[in-house]
DNA sequence: TCTCTATCCATAGATAATCTATACGTCTGC
DNA sequence: GCAGACGTATAGATTATCTATGGATAGAGA
């Protein structure tokens, strides 16, 4: 059986990136914040997260740091770097280039 | 280093189905014809494209036969079964519910 | 005839990104 | 006290790619 994912794979990074482009977020508040904007449709795992923030820090592509919520709770906020914000461009064109051309395999006409 | 990916993952069977409702192809052809129709944006490897169609038959959703190509060489034609184009219409749905999320989260705007 | 290129099939192994499951801790309201 | 939302994090399984091979045949051109 084949697992419905409830993410596109490969797009994860770009997403995170885009939300804080926003403002800094921590882990949590990125997760809401996709699934908020995308009408629930996307889901971001814990496990799909940290590791993707992980990945993300050890790339400079965010920076964290240990701060207080608004709800009063010790959380990690994470926030774009300038580099991220250039990757984040490259990974835009990137997928719509990718987005364009399997439209234009799916438009192919089918007798 | 991140890889970058030929193709976007989870899209690979979606495009298969879609070229074989043009008409049957074996698997060279499959791949060219994906490779032209995106203007030479997606590129599958054959380390892709048979484990693919192997999972594409196991579901029953292409069946296969040996043919002649028209440069006389023996080829296995690979053909869309009902339920592949059933499932088609199922892949073509999520994935673009999928892309249209996706939009919404990069359309939200930053200052 | 020889060699090169395009056509064709297929698999093994590495890699990467996701999900599932789990564990832990805190704050607020009831 | 307890439930539920808030919040971080990792281990392990799964899946889908890519890389790297290996093999075979047809046709064109030297």
């Amino acid at each position: 059986m084949t697992r419905k994912p409830e993410l596109l794979p490969g797009t994860l990074d770009m997403l995170i990136l885009k939300t804080l482009t926003r403002a800094p977020l921590h882990g949590y508040g990125i997760a809401l914040s996709i699934k908020r904007l995308s009408d629930e449709v996307l889901t971001v795992e814990e496990g799909s997260l940290y590791p993707a923030l992980q990945r993300l820090l050890l790339q400079g592509w965010v920076k964290a740091e240990w701060k207080m919520t608004e709800t009063n709770r010790r959380a990690r906020f994470y926030t774009l770097t300038a580099a991220g914000r250039k990757q984040l461009g490259v990974e835009v064109s990137e997928f719509e280039q990718m987005i364009a051309a399997i439209g234009r395999v799916l438009a192919a006409d089918s007798r």
